[in-house]
RNA sequence: GGCCCAGUGGCUCAGUUGGUUAGAGCGCCGCCCUGUCACGGCGGAGGUCACGGGUUCGAGUCCCGUCUGGGUCGCCA
């Protein structure tokens, strides 16, 4: 037996105890007759007490055996820090070199360096917490929807290319020299199969691949919570996955989200909030100002067919600099305004802005009014196209946000948007494209708009889709699907997928919806951001163990990497790169 | 594909208008130390200043290019 105990559950009421530990070595404190050794495990550091000074290095692993004792001087900062072990004898299982960084709480090692050593890195225990809280939440998913009959059914990962959305990553076929499987963005045409295969209630925690560039959020393979329901409405859905939400965060972090969980439309998010995932953790709502600018001859404004404003909280005494900074960041290319126009809400009542020469106090009241300001507030103006403006606004609400310290981790605002267009027109291309998927259902409500041929009508389709927002990230999304054939084919038209070219990408789907295909639905979170805002991180790399780094590569194995020459011939590929 | 930031002992960083032999803290090695937990003291080793080119009497420092890492825009149905 190599321990009777771990690191980190050893109290004082196991003193007098003999007990044998395993770990590795944190940190060694030697007295030359005496040496203190911290051990660390998963599950804590005990304090290990030795005669002399025995050759111990960092990251040693040893095993250990001696009696409990209670400490003269005791550790407050560690939940073992009344006992330490006094050992009488001891085994090195394995030295170590010299780890390349410090593997403790906070590391001084940088990030490039504690990914190539990421096995080293992932004994420190920001990590292991953040992978300690995904394996719980996963197992909190498996729990709920087991118990509300939900099967989890594998999907296969070599499947077909689908050039509709993100890139896909493809697999040479040995087989079948010259064909290509490739990976799944998303398991999305297979469980709506099973759903025509009648299991009524789907789940998956599957992983998905994307071949885009990367981002903090972002990784090229990601985990998604894949669900799929037969004979549900919107509302069905809706309920079961707030349920699911709701018992993670109560079970997961102790936290007990709204009920329910407030829903806004896709244009109310755009009009109030600048974006189509707001941040409802505090107010600062975007307001249409264009009425009140009008005819003042401020040609800026007047040319202008969208004005809106904000409201910043307590911002009123911001100095020149500050405006001057403020103005320089909203016109970096990241937002892209062309400039800011302020409106001072003085604490006496007055108001002073960067435009007293077109417009009176009364006219500047009227606009501070408009966008709820008060006293000491300053509203911060943006003008231009509708939405644009709408989003730029909706960047600087978030930023202001940020500065004001109202976007707080431990605080939690989930929220579903609902009632997203169904298609969106592109000027570029000249057709519509999805706006979530091809398979997305029309509202009912809406159907007569969506077999009419006027642009103008098909603009305003409703989809039967909605998205599960958090703290202004996107979570999740799904929709109630098309499960009849002769409306897919109507999808596929509207986008300007011929006949031919849907039969080659979709026609499996478009044929099984013709032997009794049920009403069905369902959504998609992403797990990894899910992880991450649980735990109060922007970034999801931590929250997987052998992530990816910003350019696509696994820098701890070094991939990806050449092939040699046998296996590129077995796979009938050409390189114009010379392998080695 | 574009933009921004960074690259100096094992690690984190400093390094003046371009000027002697490139510094500090941590880590590492050796010696000393019986109550440390960021232990302490003394001593020591360790650097092709990412790479290539250029300007200059002289480059860690200035210029050009490349590579690597981080962030971001495009992209991500």
């Amino acid at each position: 037996m190599y321990r009777t105990h771990t690191c980190g559950e050893l109290r004082l009421t196991d003193k007098g105890k003999t007990v044998t530990l395993a770990g590795w070595v944190q940190t060694v404190r030697s007295f030359g007759s005496m040496t203190f050794v911290d051990l660390r495990d998963r599950y804590g550091i005990t304090q290990l007490v030795f005669e002399g000074t025995p050759e111990m290095g960092r990251e040693y692993v040893i095993q250990a055996t001696g009696e409990v004792l209670e400490r003269s001087s005791k550790n407050p900062k560690i939940p073992t820090g009344d006992i330490e072990i006094k050992v009488t004898e001891f085994n090195y299982l394995n030295k170590s070199v010299t780890p390349p960084f410090t593997i403790e709480e906070k590391s001084d090692g940088g990030e490039d360096l504690r990914a190539k050593y990421r096995y080293l890195d992932l004994r420190r225990p920001p990590l292991q917490r953040a992978l300690a809280l995904r394996h719980r939440l996963a197992q909190e998913v498996r729990n709920y929807l087991d118990g509300q009959g939900f099967m989890e059914i594998e999907t296969p990962y070599l499947i077909k290319s689908t050039p509709e959305g993100a890139r896909d990553f493809v697999v040479p076929s040995r087989m079948n020299p010259g064909q290509f499987y490739a990976l799944p963005q998303s398991p999305q045409t297979f469980k709506q199969l099973l759903m025509v295969a009648g299991y009524d209630r789907y789940f998956q925690i599957v992983r998905c691949f994307r071949d885009e560039d990367l981002r903090a959020d972002r990784q090229p393979e990601f985990t998604q919570i894949d669900c799929e329901m037969s004979f549900v409405e919107q509302e069905d859905v809706l309920n079961m996955f707030e349920g699911m939400m709701r018992t993670m965060f109560h079970n997961a972090l102790g936290v007990d989200i709204p009920n329910p969980i407030p829903r806004m439309s896709w244009y109310d998010a755009m009009d109030r909030y600048g974006s189509d995932k707001p941040d409802i953790r505090f107010g600062m709502e975007i307001h249409e100002i264009t009425g009140l600018t009008r005819g003042h001859g401020f040609g800026v404004f007047d040319g202008s067919e969208y004005v809106g404003a904000i409201a910043v909280p307590g911002a009123s005494e911001y100095t020149r600099k500050q405006l001057d900074e403020l103005t320089e960041w909203v016109k970096r290319p990241q937002v892209g305004a062309k400039g800011l126009v302020y409106i001072k809400c003085n604490t006496d009542g007055t108001f002073k802005s960067s435009i007293d020469k077109f417009y009176g106090p009364e006219d500047l009241g009227a606009m501070a009014a408009a966008c709820e300001a008060k006293a000491g507030d300053l509203v911060l103006v943006l003008c231009g196209a509708k939405r644009k403006t709408q989003t730029m606004l909706g960047v600087l609400r978030v930023e202001m946000g940020g500065r004001l310290g109202y976007r707080d981790p431990k605080v939690f605002a989930p929220l579903w948007i609902v009632d997203f267009p169904l298609l969106e027109w592109s000027e570029e291309d000249g057709r519509f494209y999805a706006m979530h998927h091809p398979f997305t259902a029309p509202k009912p409500e809406h159907e007569k708009w969506f077999y009419s041929d006027k642009k103008e009508d098909l603009e305003r389709v409703c989809a039967n889709a909605y998205d599960f927002v958090l703290n202004g990230t996107e979570l999740g999304g799904g929709s109630i699907r098309i499960h009849d054939a002769a409306m897919q084919s109507r999808m596929f038209e509207v986008l300007g997928i011929s006949k031919e070219d849907a039969d080659y990408k979709f026609g499996f789907i478009i044929n099984a919806f013709k032997f009794g295909a049920p009403p069905h639905g369902g959504l998609a979170f992403g797990f990894d951001r899910v992880c991450a805002l649980f735990g109060g991180q922007e970034t999801i790399r931590d929250f997987i163990a052998f992530p990816k780094n910003n350019q696509g590569r696994d820098v701890m194995i070094d991939s990806p990497s050449l092939i040699d020459q046998v296996q590129m011939d077995e796979l009938c590929l050409e390189s114009t790169v010379k392998a080695g």
